[in-house]
RNA sequence: GCGCGGUUAGCUCAGUGGUAGAGCACUACAUUGACACUGUAGGGGUCAACAGUUCAAACCUGUUACCGCGCACCA
């Protein structure tokens, strides 16, 4: 066997290992195995991204998840891919095009530029992916899917031709959200309402048929006023009821529009009154069509003003225009007055400026499925991880709203409609000469629903569809979670079954979803680039491994909540990595191990049963854990479990038997020590696959690798010799205590003595001493007088100090101790004397208090005692 | 406005009815035998507030406050 070095160090492990696993294909998913299958499709990164600590959160989980189920002996897939990102890509490119090249997409035309992004992509496109590869993560990357692939991109295109024929999909000119920054329509889910500082500006216009009689009117956006076509107000508003009907002058371009009644005018708001722009606002429209208005669109695509009658506007940007207008109305002495006001502005995700209403011609999506994709929620077919979810979806789901899917994006699906003349087809491929397609291309998202079981071949998708698990961020609900359940319920990858519940079962995406948090920085900010409170992954991996990051990430992420991270956590990943490593060398030191050690058919000393006890309790804790996914839960049970059970006292008392060649108990620690490392590595795998398998292997447990070992399944056993190691335990603590109260040195060897109740070995005795630093631990039979003591479960325990000990201090020392033990007597007194608690109270609870009773009430006897001895 | 989370030690968080927990940080002690990425001990909390249910509430119910998020509104 092979030394161990003095501490951990991942450098010299975590290349070497991961290009091993990959070689030996321990990845390849294969689908034609008998094995249950388990499977993952994994949250597509950006080819534009680079990893983040939300990516280490999430895809730390997903390999979390995938490894146990290799050691569970199941079949197991987890299919890696990338996404093409339309709209991010193509502004990713366009920036280092205008940079390095200064040129912009137009100048190149269409295909040039095409070209250049995938030139682009193959540079770039993979940097995400080696990253998961530093973290450990075990993908089947023979399978790596790209959503612009050529069986993918066709399958999308069909998808969309389908939908077209079934009725579905439609073109319409409507209202939609348009980003003036990257030029394209967007969906209704990637705008994103932020709250604004602004002014409401309170305007006067002319009653046209009463010359002389104004009607104020209250707006944010005094700059879209050229586009006005009626102002609105309340029906029934006594205010302005013998105004409907009649006009208003708008001041500029100078127009008589009419005045209407709408019931969508809240009568409170402002002063009641309503400037009705039907281009550039989504109610402002639907008023417009109720009173069949004009509309006038006064803005250009980039958000500038479009009004050559009002020159002084006209080519403004709509910001600058705002200002302008308002000196306008200042100047006709037609502002009245205007307020400080804050309101919420959709902004587009992508370009983060204001979005734009729009009246544009764009593609709609009606969605298809959309009360199986609630009944397969609500009939828990597919489970959310936390449930609260759950509610999110359904409301979503019951106002669900028609879907733009046309982006005016030249990165992407291109749309499969071709045009000539008046004639329209859609269809995949072109229909022939003279045939033009339509210029926009699909919403990556149009792509990205189908990824659960597009990236599957026939086999693949028989063996693993429906996925096993999903595990993305709640902030993509809509846009990819719900939208991916939607596809595989229409478009039946698994074909039907035999009834219409059965369809629904062989066709849903995934049968769980579990939801991570958000990670924040240390002052609960999100993490984002613009803010640069992210640290990078690769750097926190340099300086404390993956598995001290994958692990310190793990077992501080409680289910569905937000984390906020602090780099001492990862740190303490390290830490614990190491903690594992020396406890395993220290193993390593006393000769070979037996990776086939049974405990039971050794004498084992109360302390291996007892290490033996909570290995089983820790195994079931972590199934349960795992089965609730609770993965911070598993973790820190087996941080516990190999910190305090394994290193601070199992290994500890194991010295005992390993400093002494002649002990009847050497072998049959040996065999505790390798059975339980043995379970513990492999329960620790999927959080530390690297630690765990370079300690697998220079242990010597048997197998070429860790990651197919069988996953333990012990539980809960009640082992003989538990309770008195717990005992021994415990005189321990207080022996350590007793020294530390009297400020004792703790390499001080010292003289304890003890008034034992239960008999102890001698070999037991000398574990005390060994814990303790004690020189010996004497058995006595008469209490020593004058001599500092502490009531353990075994018995008493004395410090007989050398020289004179200060009697009123220890006076002082024992009072404290006095007032604990009196105060938390009287306390279940209280409850022993309570006959309305004693009747309702379960038996086994009462029985509880009265044996804690009689103890406090003996201690409590021996302390009055012992302070009466002190004088 | 509606909905969903959260509020427990200085910090990060566990804790689903029976005398408040962990790690970090802090203080003291310890430096050749697994580990200083360490060991030992210690101090530190009226569990956001109020009301209710209960023999018993950090935990269940209701109300309030504050923080975060989603949806709607957004003149």
């Amino acid at each position: 066997m092979q030394e161990l070095a003095k501490a951990y160090e991942p450098q010299q492990v975590e290349d070497r290992l991961y290009a091993d696993w990959l070689a030996k294909g321990y990845y390849e998913a294969d689908a034609s195995s008998s094995k249950e299958a388990y499977s993952i499709v994994i949250p597509p990164p950006n080819i534009t991204g680079v990893l983040t600590m939300g990516h280490v959160l999430n895809n730390t989980i997903q390999d979390v998840l995938i490894r146990k189920a290799r050691l569970e002996g199941k079949e197991a897939l987890w299919l890696p891919g990338t996404d093409h990102a339309g709209l991010a890509t193509q502004t990713a490119v366009e920036k280092y095009l205008r940079k390095n090249e200064q040129v912009t997409r137009h100048d190149l035309g269409r295909e040039e530029f095409l070209r250049r992004v995938w030139a682009w992509q193959e540079k770039h496109g993979g940097i995400i992916i080696q990253q998961l590869k530093k973290l450990g993560c075990s993908c089947d990357w023979k399978r790596e899917r790209f959503t612009l692939d050529t069986a993918y991109a066709e399958a999308v295109q069909q998808v969309f031709v389908d939908l077209f024929h079934k009725g579905y999909i439609y073109k319409g000119h409507r209202m939609v959200n348009w980003c003036p920054g990257s030029l394209t329509a967007i969906s209704d889910e990637e705008v994103i309402p932020k709250a604004q500082k602004g002014h409401l500006f309170y305007m006067r216009y002319e009653v046209a048929e009463e010359p002389g009689r104004f009607l104020e009117i209250a707006t944010t956006r005094p700059e879209t006023l050229m586009g006005d076509t009626a102002i609105a107000v309340h029906p029934g508003d006594e205010r302005y009821k013998d105004l409907l009907g009649k006009h208003v002058w708008r001041p500029f371009p100078k127009a008589q529009i009419p005045i209407v009644a709408d019931e969508h005018i809240d009568p409170k708001f402002g002063t009641g009154v309503l400037k009705v722009t039907p281009a550039h606002d989504k109610a402002d429209f639907e008023i417009g069509q109720r009173h069949k208005l004009p509309i006038i669109d006064v803005l250009t695509p980039h958000g500038k003003i479009n009004c050559p009658e009002v020159p002084e506007l006209h080519g403004l940007d709509r910001f600058e225009a705002r200002k302008k207008s308002v000196e306008m109305l200042k100047e006709l002495n037609q502002l009245v007055k205007e307020e400080p006001y804050e309101n919420n502005v959709g902004f587009s995700e992508r370009a983060d400026v204001p979005i734009e209403p729009r009246l544009s011609e764009q593609w709609f999506l009606r969605y298809p499925k959309t009360e199986e994709a609630l009944k397969v929620v609500r009939e828990q077919l597919i489970k959310f991880y936390p449930s609260h979810w759950e509610k999110v979806y359904e409301h979503w789901l019951t106002n669900i709203q028609d879907w733009c899917i046309s982006r005016q994006v030249w990165w992407g699906h291109r749309i499969p409609v071709w045009y000539k003349g008046t004639e329209i087809k859609c269809q995949v491929a072109s229909p022939g000469e003279g045939w033009e397609q339509d210029p926009d291309t699909l919403d990556t998202w149009f792509s990205s629903w189908l990824w659960a079981y597009e990236t599957m071949d026939d086999a693949t998708r028989r063996k693993f569809y429906p996925t096993s698990v999903l595990v993305t961020g709640p902030d993509i609900i809509f846009l990819w979670v719900a939208r991916m359940i939607i596809a595989g319920l229409e478009f039946l990858p698994s074909g039907e079954g035999a009834t219409p519940e059965e369809t629904l079962q062989k066709n849903i995406a995934f049968k769980d979803v579990y939801f991570t948090g958000l990670i924040r920085d240390g002052k609960g900010r999100k993490m984002s680039k613009s803010l640069g409170n992210s640290p990078d992954p690769l750097d926190l991996i340099a300086k404390y491994g993956a598995d001290g990051l994958r692990f310190g990430l793990m077992r501080i992420a409680p289910q569905g909540q937000d984390i906020r991270f602090d780099e001492k956590q990862i740190e303490e990943g390290r830490n614990f990595c190491n903690k594992l490593w020396n406890a395993c060398r220290f193993r390593a030191m006393q000769g070979a191990i037996d990776a086939k050690a049974d405990p039971d058919k050794h004498a084992l000393t109360p302390f291996a049963q007892h290490i033996l006890q909570r290995l089983g309790e820790t195994n079931e804790a972590v199934n349960i854990a795992f089965a609730k996914f609770e993965f911070s839960n598993a973790a820190s049970g087996l941080y516990d479990f190999v910190w305090n059970d394994l290193c601070s006292r199992f290994l500890e008392t194991a010295k005992a038997d390993f400093n002494n060649p002649e002990s009847p108990t050497r072998n049959g620690t040996l065999a505790t020590f390798d059975f339980v490392l043995s379970r513990v590595l492999r329960l620790l795998h999927p959080y530390a696959p690297f630690i765990t398998e370079e300690l697998w292997l220079s242990l010597g447990f048997g197998t070429e690798t860790i990651q197919f070992a069988e996953w333990p399944t012990l539980t809960k056993q009640s082992r003989s010799g538990a309770e008195k190691a717990e005992a021994i335990y415990s005189v321990v603590d207080h022996g350590r205590t007793l020294r530390g109260e009297f400020a004792i040195p703790s390499n001080q060897k010292l003289k304890f003595q003890l008034l034992a109740k239960d008999a102890l070995s001698a070999a037991e005795i000398e574990v005390l001493a060994l814990l303790l630093n004690a020189q010996e631990v004497e058995i006595v039979s008469v209490a020593p007088k004058n001599v500092p003591v502490a009531f353990t479960p075994i018995g008493e325990l004395y410090l007989p100090l050398t020289g004179v000990i200060d009697p009123a201090a220890e006076k002082a020392r024992l009072d404290k101790d006095l007032a604990k033990t009196l105060k938390d007597l009287e306390l279940t007194n209280k409850k022993l004397n309570d006959t309305n608690m004693l009747a309702k109270a379960p038996a086994a609870k009462v029985e509880e208090w009265k044996s804690l009773q009689v103890e406090l009430a003996a201690k409590h006897q021996r302390l009055l005692e012992q302070i009466k001895m002190l004088g």
